[in-house]
Parts: structure tokens; sequence; C-alpha cells
DNA sequence: GACTATTTAGAGTATATACTCTAATAATAT
DNA sequence: ATATTATTAGAGTATATACTCTAAATAGTC
């Protein structure tokens, strides 16, 4: 692998691991055995690295989020979305910890982030609207609004659920969060489709949050 | 004043103006165009001059969530209590920002963090009840486990709102937030008790809705 | 093998940050 | 007034951090 892979690799890492404010380019290069210079011969700077972290992140996400819409949804299109965000989600699991700051050092990565935003939210809505096209569809038809606003519920607790369980349930015994907790979000964006679902569906939709239910009570 | 007080209301100001992070017990001192010293005179580091502000934050909130059990609620208590936690949001604001790294440096304040979510998850819970109660409830009667559900998306949303309008619109023209699109959290707050209104209220909810709601598009 | 361009090491620097120390000042009690 | 205590100033320190600079090593080319 080519220095400056590893470099964006080894940052993915320790920025996942401990927070990116925890992790700087010394301890970065350090990992790697390697020189300071050698790490700055690669990146101008700190920021060059968050941010070519996030083009990798966004191709992820973005690449996730092609919505079929020549069909249409079903609960396994669902599930597919869902752990596949999820799965980008963890994998990049610093970068909405420390995203405000983020934002506030580095002006690309702003505007990026805020289209970044608006074509995830989109990527939402289409998957919703999936959902309700056919003649069995999984949700029944929506006023514009509702839809609206559920597509930003959804994305707030997507984009927040790992924060949560890190507040919430990292006690003094320091539980560390695995992916599979992370899963656990899943039901709760489950829990958003049903008050709306199709008859045909309400105990599919069951089924499947228990696939992803919590085993921990707050 | 105190000049303890004056540490604490200055530090409150500076962290909700910066953000704790760029945030210094310097810039603090000099702030209030006081010596280090004198400030290390009353706190021993800036984690207690933190965690004495989450103290004021939770006494706050914790007024403001004791939530009436003798009678039904109806909306006029909803809104009482979703404007005035978003007030308490709004007051402390910079806390939800860094609330990871915040816990991660403090154990008492994880600690206590832990069980102030714990309070505010019951409180809106007594709240969604509340709701229920009588004979003519705003809210139908649900499973407990969507009562669950909807809580826990509550919570996520309220504590997560003013950092989703700060990085979602706060752009290159760096378009401030004010006290007022943070109310418009109350209008996506709403939208979760649409699907559950008994009938008298569903119109009632949507001019409700429209009082706070976003005069922005994403 | 000689020459050039790329990569790397590692010591070094300027700045920032949390915090300390001592002496001076102000407030309070007797 | 004097003694005692609480408060404040401000210079200073140890450490951390992002980043630079130069020389050496390595790779690539003819």
């Amino acid at each position: 692998m080519k220095t400056r892979d590893k470099i964006i690799l080894a940052s993915l890492e320790l920025f996942n691991d401990k927070g990116e404010r925890n992790v700087t380019t010394n301890h970065i290069a350090a990992d790697l055995s390697m020189s300071p210079g050698n790490l700055y011969y690669h990146f101008r700077n700190k920021s060059d690295i968050i941010y070519e972290i996030f083009i990798q992140y966004e191709l992820l996400v973005d690449h996730y989020l092609q919505i079929t819409d020549d069909r249409p949804l079903n609960l396994n299109d669902l599930v597919y979305y869902l752990e596949s965000v999820f799965d980008g989600l963890w994998s990049y699991r610093f970068f909405h910890r420390d995203l405000e700051f983020l934002l506030d050092s580095d002006e690309r990565l702003r505007k990026d982030y805020r289209e970044f935003t608006v074509r995830c939210l989109d990527g939402i809505k289409k998957i919703l609207k999936g959902l309700q096209k056919g003649l069995d569809g999984v949700l029944k038809d929506l006023e514009d609004e509702h839809i609206e606003s559920m597509v930003l519920n959804v994305w707030l607790v997507v984009t927040n659920w790992m924060a949560y369980l890190k507040t919430a349930h990292a006690g003094d015994d320091n539980i560390a969060i695995d992916k599979g907790m992370l899963r656990q979000g899943i039901y709760q964006i489950l829990s958003f489709t049903v008050p709306y679902l199709t008859p045909a569906y309400v105990e599919e939709i069951k089924k499947l949050q228990d696939q992803y239910r919590p085993n921990y009570s707050i």
C-alpha cells in the first residue's frame, strides 16, 4: 500500500478509536513508525487528511444510496439500505462526533458536507417514496409534509445514534460500543415506519424489528 | 456578582459562542479582564467549570421536566414543556456539541449525564402518557413499545436539532443560528405525534406546527 | 554506474494551553 | 490599628501540537 493510503487508513482507525480531537499528526506518524516529516510530505496538514477521509465516506454512502426507482421497494431493499448506511456510519464513526469543529475549521468540508446532507435526505425520501409505490406498497400514501418531517427525523436518528450509544451507555464500566450495538439503530429507524404501514406489513416489520431489538434497557 | 459566578457566566457565553474546544481558561480570564491565577483560585481546572455549568443545566431542565400527573395533559402543556426544554437547550447549547469529549474527560460528568438522560427520557414518557389520558386525550393509546421508541426518537431529535442546524445550514455565508431557528425543532417534535393523534386534535396540531414551521428550505 | 527525482528521518520551532507560584492587595475580624 | 484571611495579578512553566527544514536514503532512468 502507498504511504499516502497508509496514512489515511491509520488516521481513520485512530480517529475512530480515540476521537479526532485526541489524535495528533505526531500520533499518526508514530502509529505508522514514520517521521512527522514524512507525513507532512504527503499531506499539507491535518485538515487535508480529514478531508480525504470524508471524500471516501461520501463516496461510500453515495454509492449505497443509489435508490432504484424503476420498481416499488420492498422490505429487503429497506434492510439493505439500512444495513449499508449503518455500516458506513460505523466505518467512519469519528466523523459525526466532532463534526461541528471539523466543519468550522475547513470551508471546503463545510460546503461538501452540506451538499452531502442534501443528497442523503434526498436518498431517504426516495426510499420512503419507493416503499409507497405499487399495489401492495409497504407504506401508505402520505402527505408530502409528513414525508419531509420523517426524512429529517430518520436523518437525525441515523447520524446521532452512535453518539446516543456512547453518551447514554458508556458508563464507568466503559462499555465499548460495537458494530452490533450500532445496528440497533435500525430498530429505531424501523419504528418510524410503524404508524404508516399497510396492514399486510405490520407483522413483517415486527419480525424485522425483533432482529435488531436492543437487549439492554436504559 | 461573585467572581466565581462571573467565571461561570463568562465561560458559558464563550463556550456557547465559540465551542468549548476553542475556549481556553486564559481566554475566559482575559474576557473577564482577570488574571489566570485568579481564575484558578476559584476553579481547580477547566473540567470543574464545565461540571458546574452542567449542574446548572441539569437543575434547569429537571425543573422544567416536572410533569404533572394528576390530570391529563393538553396541548398547552405540551407547548410549555417543549418551549421550556428548547429554551434550556439554547442557553446551554455548547454542551451537546462537544458532549462525547466532555464525558470522556470527566467521570463525574459521565455518570451524572447518564442519569440525567434517564430522567429526561422518563419525563418525555410521562408527557406522552399524560397526553393519552382522559376522555378526549390528545394521543391515542399506544403499545408500550411504541411509546419507548417514540421517547427515544424525541430525545434524539431534541438533543441534536442544534447540531443539525449548524451543520446543514451554516454555509459559507456563515448564517448564525438564533433561538428562533432552534424553536423550529418544536415543529419537528410535533411531527412525531401526528400519526397518533385523536381526530379532534389533528387540526389543532396542524395549527400549532404552523407556528413553528421553518421558513427555509434545505 | 551516474544522475535525478522522490521519499523519508528526525531534530527543531513557534505557538498554544492548562496550570502554578509568589507577592501584592483588599477585606474582615479583633 | 493590627493581625489574619481571602482574593487577585501576573510572570512563569511544563507539555503538547501542528508544522518546518535539511540532509540522507531510496527508487527510477539513461
